[in-house]
DNA sequence: ATGCCGGCTCAGC
DNA sequence: GGCTGAGCCGGCA
């Protein structure tokens, strides 16, 4: 697998997760054939504006919203499609795309 | 080729 | 559930 093909699966997977929804780094990773989910994080950090893809949706294996430079955006866009955090930022795990 | 660091994870405490 | 350390991975300087 070249790493552009798994950045494809990688794209194609996440565009797939429903809104309202969220899902892992590291589940996204093992949906591919072998990404890892550090390129997955990679990945979604590189997206230029506009590409249409849910990134937002795509969180750290303890269901929190890594803190990194867009990490207020992208709590903002989960809580606009009716994404709830507890008290401690955490996001319920039902809401888990499998 | 080399070395450092990461939008992470998982096993151990 | 929180903290720590390793992972043997890729991108990038």
């Amino acid at each position: 697998m070249s790493r552009s093909e798994l950045l494809e699966q990688i794209y194609t997977i996440v565009s797939r997760i429903p809104e309202g929804r969220v899902t892992t780094y590291g589940r996204v990773a093992k949906m591919t054939d072998g990404a890892t989910a550090r390129m997955v994080g990679r990945a979604m950090g590189q997206l230029p504006d506009g590409h249409g893809l849910p990134w937002h949706r795509v969180v750290n294996a303890s269901l929190k919203v890594t803190e990194h430079g867009g990490a207020v955006r992208q709590r903002e866009q989960l809580r606009a499609e009716g994404v709830a955090f507890d008290a401690r930022g955490r996001i319920n795990a039902e809401l888990l795309w499998p």
